[in-house]
DNA sequence: AGCACGCCGACT
DNA sequence: GTCGGCGTGCTC
């Protein structure tokens, strides 16, 4: 019998399956999803891998797994589908994917043990680095000696051992239990027994805490006492069931219609009491049907606040977070809870959609517009489609529940994909204005508050309520506009507004090769107005503090603030707080809802003009995350006020519709899939030539390709770079072959299309 | 020659 | 990720 395993090599030339045999004594028991020891390479070092597939033939094996580690499958056939949709994305590390999937107590590391042989041959400098027992670990900063040290080897004045180690040591508590009580003699020794007074067993700590260590060894000795090691738990602290309050009439419908044991998505639009009423009636009747519950959030620091909302709203259950705050060990105690059925509701980020159940019953995704969801870095995987997939195979619902409903939400609702509940409320009585900065320019304010929202702030300030004030993240790619009358510089093929390199005083398309020279005066107007883009939070903090020297200011963003310092801030503030928040989107994120009486946009030009396809959704989502959270103003700073997306906040409906027709139009999401490629070689032009072929290849297999244009920079590390980007319903693997590095061109891809 | 370093290709 | 094999350049 063969085995194909996925060695864990995290490296584009070991991605692939390697066959090997299977010994005689595991065919039986040998199951795909168990990891198993093989020996790799020449020198057969010891590597972890993953079963993938058995079979019956192979051309390729030539060795034998030297031991398999499970007794049953850490992968269910569920992962193997996971797995199959994330190795979609071209390029994707069969390794990283897995790595990603493995709950980490299963994950292992590799320490080199150094042995000191023979002493007389060793420098007296390299001899101090070994302990008492002659041994020594190797470890990253001590890299450079280990050459040294393969010469000694080969001498055989040392031994060098690679050693598999878990990464969680799993915890024991030891009890003892009561063996045989005749055995005892001396009074001490009754005294010690008599405490055990008819219970079964007691934790050890606490007999050794009362007698002292010697005594309870001796009664272990002599076989009066036993011990017992049990896993390390999760304590369970729930107490009673609360009754949740009841359905609003107009939610009883919606509810009764929700198929609990089958899947379908339900798209929840509204984030108030109704929507928390409605998500934790499903929760409630998920839980009552003995199942469990995923429930995910898109930032860090909202993790702990949902976890003391639901701990709250059921106390009868254990309720577990997953983040990757956690150390190694909290995170295998709550994946062994939720294997056990123990924990009931799991709240995590965006890498909880690997987390195993024992029974899943439904998956509810909160924030579902929000961007955070999507990997920016590392790993690329779609945590809808993976939780799409899952809750299908498990045959349960998937809950998207946002204040405003996405692009894509819309699209699927209207295919009929999405089932939509409407729990937007009617009466919206947050007060929006719009401040034209034109204007405000006009009557000699240059300022970065518009009169507005100066008398905004100080109304907020003498009824002690507080304001947040929003700006766009520093370092984000910039770009020019005119300060008289808001032209914006735009490629005009693809009407995206165009990168402004301070380096070389150039405007550049993100994705085509159009460029061309800044300039101040402004072709629209002709005054000498144009200005990049682009202040920042420290300059708004400064100008605050000068205008209010006696308030409390504080900033909020994921660069000064842990997600525990936030979660905190979030949690200690109330409506009624004499404070200025400052910050950027990050401050959006809609856990201050209710919490913030003014929100001031500043400069929302530049949350409307990001250099992206979809840089209309995306400042329509920014908008809206304000809207949610201004609980009496929301005022909105804009150069540009006739904006298309500032209309759009009021009528919802044309913005989706105008919208979705110009995606479609474009071939751009949801009608398309896009994917950036990044090619790098030595020569620019033998790099252009290649993304010409690679373009016309793609073009072959029906793929349409924009570019290839210059990246930014141009020259990294001695190579140049081009990009490319596809358009795409769906990817072959004669695709996918054309996609991988060759000796001379290096090919990367990005899904998240951020590349310039 | 001996040693240090860096690069490349292969791994079932 | 880690090895050997190779080339190069430095030093005795």
């Amino acid at each position: 019998m063969i085995a194909s395993v996925i060695v864990d090599i995290k490296h584009k030339e070991i991605n692939q399956v390697f066959d090997y045999f299977v010994p005689d004594t595991e065919v039986e028991t040998i199951k795909r999803g168990m990891r198993v020891i093989v020996p790799f390479t020449d020198h057969n070092i010891e590597r972890l891998g993953l079963v993938v597939e058995l079979k019956n033939e192979s051309d390729a094996a030539t060795k034998t797994i030297k031991e398999v580690i499970d007794l049953t499958p850490i992968l269910s056939d569920e992962f193997f589908i996971l797995l199959d949709e994330m190795l979609k994305v071209p390029n994707t590390l069969i390794a990283s994917a897995i790595e990603a999937m493995i709950p980490n107590d299963m994950l292992m590391y590799y320490i080199k043990k150094i042995t000191l042989l023979d002493e007389e041959n060793v420098d007296t400098e390299l001899k101090s680095i070994f302990n008492t027992k002659n041994e020594f670990i190797l470890k990253k900063k001590d890299q450079n000696l280990y050459p040294k040290l393969r010469r000694l080897e080969e001498k055989g004045y040392v031994k060098i051992e690679t050693i598999l180690t878990p990464k969680v040591k799993k915890e024991y508590i030891t009890y003892l239990i009561l063996k045989n009580g005749s055995l005892v003699k001396t009074d001490r020794h009754k005294e010690i027994v008599s405490h055990f007074d008819g219970r079964y067993k007691i934790l050890k700590k606490e007999l050794v805490e009362i007698y002292g260590s010697s005594s309870i060894k001796t009664l272990i000795k002599n076989g009066c006492l036993e011990e017992l090691d049990i896993l390390k738990r999760l304590e369970d602290e729930t107490t009673e069931r609360l009754e949740l309050k009841p359905l609003k009439d107009k939610l009883q419908k919606p509810f009764n219609e929700i198929e609990f044991n089958q899947f379908n998505t339900y798209l929840i639009e509204g984030m108030n009491e109704d929507s928390r009423t409605f998500i934790q009636h499903a929760v409630r009747k998920i839980i009552d049907q003995g199942q469990q519950v995923l429930v995910l959030v898109p930032e860090k620091f909202m993790v702990d606040h949902y976890i003391d909302l639901f701990k709250e709203g059921f106390k009868d259950v254990l309720v577990v977070g997953i983040s990757s705050d956690q150390t190694y060990k909290e995170r295998y105690l709550n994946q062994e809870s939720l294997l056990d059925n123990d924990a009931r509701i799991a709240i995590g980020t965006r890498l909880s959609v690997f987390t195993q159940f024992k029974n899943l019953g439904g998956i509810f995704i909160l924030f579902s517009h929000d961007e955070a969801y999507y990997p920016f870095e590392g790993l690329y995987y779609d945590p809808f489609k993976l939780l799409t997939l899952r809750a299908e195979i498990n045959q349960i619902p998937l809950f998207l529940n946002t204040h405003t409903k996405t692009l894509n939400d819309f699209y699927q609702i209207d295919l009929g994909n999405y089932t939509y509940i409407d729990l937007k409320k009617d009466n919206f009585d947050t007060k929006i204005t719009l401040v034209d900065m034109k204007e405000e320019l006009k009557l000699g304010n240059t300022k970065m508050l518009s009169h507005v929202l100066r008398e905004k702030i100080d109304e907020a300030l003498t009824l002690n309520k507080n304001s947040l004030l929003v700006l766009n993240q520093k370092g984000l790619s910039r770009f020019v506009m005119c300060r008289s009358c808001s032209h914006v510089p735009k490629d005009p093929a693809t009407d995206i507004p165009l990168n402004y390199i301070e380096k070389t005083g150039m405007l550049r398309s993100n994705l085509t090769k159009y460029q061309e020279h800044f300039t101040k005066t402004c072709p629209i107007c002709g005054k000498d107005s144009m200005k990049p883009v682009g202040a920042g939070i420290e300059l708004l903090k400064t100008y605050l503090n000068k205008v209010y020297p006696n308030e409390t200011i504080i900033q909020i963003d994921k660069d000064t603030l842990s997600s525990k310092e936030t979660y905190e801030i979030i949690k200690n503030t109330t409506l009624k707080d004499r404070k200025i928040f400052i910050g950027t989107q990050m401050a959006l994120k809609s856990l201050f809802k209710d919490k913030i009486s003014l929100v001031g946009v500043l400069l929302a030009d530049s949350f409307l003009k990001l250099p992206r396809f979809d840089a209309n959704e995306v400042g329509f989502k920014i908008l809206n995350d304000a809207k949610h959270i201004a609980k009496d103003d929301l005022v909105i700073q804009a150069y540009d006020s006739n904006h298309f997306v500032l209309s759009a906040l009021s009528s919802e409906d044309i913005f989706y519709k105008a919208e979705l027709s110009n995606r479609k139009v474009s071939k751009l999401p949801p009608f398309n899939e896009l994917l950036q490629i990044r090619i790098s070689a030595e020569s620019y032009l033998r790099v252009h030539q290649y993304a010409h072929i690679l373009k016309n290849k793609l073009a072959l297999e029906n793929i349409q390709v924009l570019g290839p244009i210059d990246a930014t920079p141009l020259k990294l590390e001695n190579h140049y770079r081009v990009l490319l980007l596809m358009k795409y319903q769906k990817i072959e693997e004669s695709v996918k072959s054309l996609l991988v590095s060759t000796k001379e061109f290096n090919i990367d891809i990005n899904k998240n299309i951020t590349w310039y």
